[in-house]
DNA sequence: TTGTAAGCGTTATCAT
DNA sequence: ATGATAACGCTTACAA
């Protein structure tokens, strides 16, 4: 005799009830541990336990969150998916979230300011407790402040400082980074550096360049301003590789000698460097070469690049651990005031740098 | 006079019922464009959207789901975020979800089999209406297979063939990709041709060197074994790298001469052209080296690589439209047997590979 | 030691 | 043309 409906519905608190012999709330208690658990006796307990098993009883998820008030959730705004930076800091959230009782709702805004908007609106609606914000190079802030603001949850994002905004951020130190990447050209005996800064509308362009003039002012060194290139801004994928490569070959071009470069970021240093090669060029014999963020790919081109580390896998996972923390602390010791979490850069010596040759 | 408890509840249904001066009942209607809001009368529905747009208010998607039954949501299980061949998946499973009803619930196993179970747990907690699993080149069966099988959700897994144990896959031709490789070298004149084989327990390698095979065998192509190396199997990010690098290291110490290379995979092949240059020798110049996958690091390292394309974003589309086109057929006409979509790979040329010089 | 009942925010059915 | 009411699956006072 064929069962009369195979749309199989799925299994419920009353299953268990029913075929363990107790009452839905005696089920629950028992299944969640709850306080009140502490007087049911043990044979209650186990024959709960087994009839849940047996039923493979999973709660459903939704029930919970309505009844307790409480998804156990934390909204994750992605900008590129495809994008290893912010990949890596999604990794760092993953690993603080991991041991707490959050789970981390990830939404991948594909480079898109619509679907920016459109998940903002699905994560409040599945009523996210907290949000994190993962910024790539190419974030600008447009209308999207308003709707962080517009919610009261805790809101964190990373790699953007809007502190300003009053919202938390998490970036890394780019004015020392750029200042300890001249600083170690400088080490290797490069006087004649050539810069390529970022696109004009990103902050972190400018805090670079800000580091790198620092040092160059310290120590007497001066940039010929022929050297001082700067990227358009622009949204597709491997804008940074095509930037760093037409810069290069711009800079080639000019006759203006140069024994080292610095590049915005890793992508654009790889563009330089296939400059460098199609003009029959070596890195690092012909030129040193420096990107900064170290992804995965400064290690895995040839020559390996040396770069300034972000270390976004720590930037995650502070961002990760202040939002879960920001929710479990006493509800009345909140909205302190902003922070700026600012972590330090770190100079990664690998192959693509070298000490200047001595004449040739 | 403060505010008895700024703790702001959420603005619900009823909160917008009061303030419109209309039932719950009418306000749901209204807002969700159900058919009985045909007879309502046009002055109601404004009003009652201005309610709801002063209020801000969201609807609860965890009430919604209890009540409708349906979650609108798929699980997205993925192995490794920070694997740009799993990203780029991703990327395209979102595009095909994007238009659809269906939000995408993205969970990274971390490749960590202990996290790729409890992901599997929370997801049925979460009631998701389908599965995509996005497995990378490290995913083993294991105990995983028994537990999707226990559930009736719509399954589908990319990057693995799992068609013989009855669960929709998409994958590309690896046979056929293989096959490709070789075709490519050959035609530039190489006959002296290395192969790096993927890890053994890989089903991947597997099928590539059958496809490496039947062009040599068609072509009386004699591949000398002592040039067929294998990748030990690894876990570690970079271990393709790694093993590229060493394999390449030892069949140059082999004294074996070769001229071209075909390697597992673009991340196996970015090894071995380290290899090549810390032993003093140029590619393509001195070898051609082809890669397989063409993630996007392929064509920003230089030389840009030579590669055999998966297309990942299509594959990841097609998972995408699959699941949410068999949750939207209608009910009676499932179970279908299960289907093994093979996607055509192509042979990307880039820069590592060059026509056999005449002679040195 | 366990059961009863209310209610979380929605939507669907049925009245009116 | 709109409103009452019940129900979705779960937790938690409170009752027994």
């Amino acid at each position: 005799m064929a069962l009369p409906n195979n749309k199989s519905r799925p299994i419920t608190l009353a299953d268990v009830a029913r075929e363990s012999g107790f009452s839905a709330s005696t089920v629950s208690i028992v299944l969640n541990e709850a306080p009140l658990s502490r007087h049911i006796k043990p044979a209650t307990k186990e024959s709960v336990l087994k009839a849940a098993q047996k039923l493979r009883y999973r709660p459903d998820a939704s029930a919970r969150s309505l009844r307790k008030r409480s998804t156990q959730t934390i909204g994750v705004l992605i900008f590129d998916i495809s994008d290893p930076f912010c990949t890596l800091i999604l990794g760092g959230i993953q690993k603080s979230l991991y041991s707490t009782n959050y789970l981390p709702i990830i939404m991948d805004a594909n480079n898109d300011r619509k679907q920016l908007v459109a998940y903002v609106d699905l994560l409040m609606e599945h009523r996210v407790e907290g949000l994190i914000v993962v910024a790539n190079w190419l974030f600008e802030e447009g209308g999207l402040l308003a709707q962080l603001q517009g919610t009261k949850l805790p809101t964190i994002v990373v790699g953007r400082d809007l502190s300003k905004e009053s919202i938390h951020s998490v970036v890394v130190d780019n004015e020392q980074g750029g200042y300890l990447a001249v600083q170690h050209l400088y080490k290797l005996g490069h006087r004649k550096i050539a810069v390529i800064r970022g696109p004009q509308k990103l902050a972190d362009s400018h805090r670079r360049w800000m580091g790198i003039q620092r040092f160059s002012t310290e120590h007497g060194l001066r940039l010929d301003p022929k050297l001082v290139r700067q990227l358009p801004g622009g949204v597709a994928a491997n804008c940074g590789f095509e930037g760093g490569r037409v810069q290069t070959e711009e800079l080639l071009g000019s006759g203006v000698r140069f024994t080292a470069l610095i590049a915005f970021d890793d992508l654009t240093a790889l563009g330089c460097i296939r400059a460098f090669n199609q003009a029959g060029l070596q890195v690092p014999q012909d030129c040193s070469v420096i990107g900064f963020d170290d992804v995965p790919q400064a290690s895995s081109s040839t020559p390996d690049l040396t770069s300034i580390s972000q270390s976004m896998r720590a930037m995650g996972e502070l961002a990760g651990s202040w939002v879960s923390e920001e929710l479990t602390i006493s509800d009345d010791q909140v909205n302190l005031p902003p922070i700026l979490h600012v972590l330090a850069p770190s100079l990664v010596v690998r192959g693509s740098t070298r000490i200047l040759a001595p004449k040739r």
